[in-house]
DNA sequence: TGGCGCACTGACAACGTTGTCAACAGCGAT
DNA sequence: ATCGCTGTTGACAACGTTGTCAGTGCGCCA
């Protein structure tokens, strides 16, 4: 900036106040900055710029896995809303440790960013309290954090309740529940909602029939329960990885799993899903977040999104 | 950082020296800065740090759609290699928009990233000349960008040459080709492949088996060939997207395609792929900026990966 | 002619760090 | 007692911006 001052003759400010768009520049002094700046290829430095000025104009998205469908969707529709108020995402996944969730996140404060994104994997989240002090807004996506701040959610436990209802109305009495660790926030809503559908029907709840765990092991736990001697007729997966482990393993029983995912209509039979909006999740939690950095300090909100049922056929097999 | 200074009674330069861990602290000192840190929350600011020593710790990742399962997990591979590195990374997605990547492009070095990797859409990257000169590293991915770099792509050309030389050998004589707009250099070079396999078995390239533009209009190509005189009896299809796009017209006729994707061994039959591996591709890119950023300044690389085969049934359908 | 306001421009400090260099005390060697 | 050395600490400038405030020249009105 200085070197450009220097070629077109002019102080630093008035530079300055050309790349900001100042108004008040003669418009003959702006043409031979700008040209100036054409010549020497200058780029504002914004490092420089953030330190006097504090907003970075960027937002820093912790997720589980870019790489897992669900996130990559609630990736794009962070970023696209980033775009469309001038900032950029900084992004990391956590891999669901809360480790490096924490390193992640503190790394993204360091830099300054102006706000997060965060589906949280951890369950402590005081570490964020000074940051949040200091200004820095903060947005929970898909689990709630740690601490009172917003939070947007799908409707697990009633996403739940219909897959599995769905099931019972087409005759099935033992239903299988294959999900993520209990530990994990939808994980349990989901069971919740698994529970209530099997009450309001009447139906015992038989934990020989339930499986939590990553989802390698599902195939596994299915197999064993198969070869049980009170084998489920049905199954209800908890989300969309562990839906393709079942499938994979190759028996042909009634299935409803949580999650949609691509070529689910392709298979045969096709696969009954109860779908979560990946776009939507994000882009409202990224709205909300930008609400929030616009000066909007009212008390934090908790959001919840419903989910819908998509009868494909594999749910639809009688009991 | 000033108040810490004070609160611990010691100068600023101390607390600096603490928190980097620079030796020839008195240990009895350093406690009690880092007493201090804890007890204000202290964090240190790393625009200024930036702006003082011009190293981000940050890179900047450009690719075409992060909700693509193919980018996706080439962003993953490559925030996996950045965090081995301490270093952070910026995304965006450019749409397949010369423009928008144009734009994000900019964006990134105005916040001085140390290097960019790039899935160039654009063929132009002449203002990125200024930049690489003023020290930021480089590397495209999957596709050449257009000035002399780093560049990490696959071997389109030999896998497609593969994957119809595959459908040759299984009897088929009239092999319809259906793939991006050819002015995307894969889709290009896939083309050369398919036309370098049906002369080298001596079939005529016939251009009423050609379609190429973006995924939706796969479909539609396919049934207008179908119903033509002289029907293919199987196609090669030049992406993942497109691929699923022939699938969903239900026609059973034989099928490879350019990508692997997920559930592609569930389907019935299987689908016959050229196997990319978005994630060696990710790490490689990543890898080579980083060897350029501690300081490899000898000419620009240019490395191609394999692709694999993978025969799942509708690739071995006869002709 | 003097005074006033307007349009434009510039000098300077500050943002929070870190690199450079100097200062200081204590200590063993001369 | 002096010297040089080591270990520790601090003062200060600089990084590239932008906000504040103070000019400067010019036209216009009284």
């Amino acid at each position: 900036m200085k070197d450009v001052a220097e070629a077109a003759g002019v102080a630093l400010k008035t530079v300055s106040r050309v790349v900001n768009e100042e108004p008040g520049v003669n418009p003959a002094t702006a043409g031979r900055v700008t040209a100036a700046i054409e010549r020497l290829g200058y780029r504002r430095n914004e490092s420089a710029r953030v330190l006097r000025r504090g907003r970075t104009a960027t937002i820093g998205l912790v997720i589980e896995d870019v790489a897992d469908p669900f996130y990559s969707g609630l990736s794009r529709a962070v970023e696209d809303v980033a775009l469309r108020h001038g900032s950029l995402v900084l992004s990391g996944s956590s891999g669901e440790d809360p480790r490096r969730e924490r390193e992640l996140i503190l790394a993204f404060c360091s830099r300054r960013v102006d706000g997060l994104v965060i589906v949280p994997a951890g369950t402590d989240h005081d570490y964020l309290r000074p940051e949040l002090d200091a200004g820095i807004a903060a947005v929970f996506a898909d689990r709630p954090g740690g601490l009172e701040a917003d939070t947007v959610l799908c409707d697990n436990a009633g996403g739940a309740h219909a897959g599995v209802s769905h099931l019972i109305r087409h005759g099935h009495r033992r239903i299988a529940f294959i999900g993520d660790s209990a530990s994990i926030f939808t994980a349990g809503e989901r069971l919740h909602g698994y529970r209530r559908a099997l009450a309001e029907a009447g139906l015992p709840f038989d934990p020989s029939l339930v499986a939590t765990g990553p989802a390698e092991q599902a195939g596994p736990a299915l197999n064993r329960m198969l070869s049980g001697d009170a084998p489920p007729t049905a199954v209800f997966t908890g989300n969309g990885r562990i839906t393709v482990a079942v499938l994979r393993t190759g028996h042909r029983l009634a299935l409803v799993g949580f999650d949609d995912f691509e070529l689910a209509d392709l298979l045969v039979p096709g696969v009954t899903v109860v779908a979560q909006d990946p776009v939507r999740l994000g882009r409202t939690a990224a709205e909300l977040l930008f609400r929030r950095l616009s000066g909007d300090h009212g008390t934090p909100e908790r959001v919840e999104l419903p989910t819908r049922l998509i009868p494909r056929g594999s749910g639809e097999l009688p009991g």
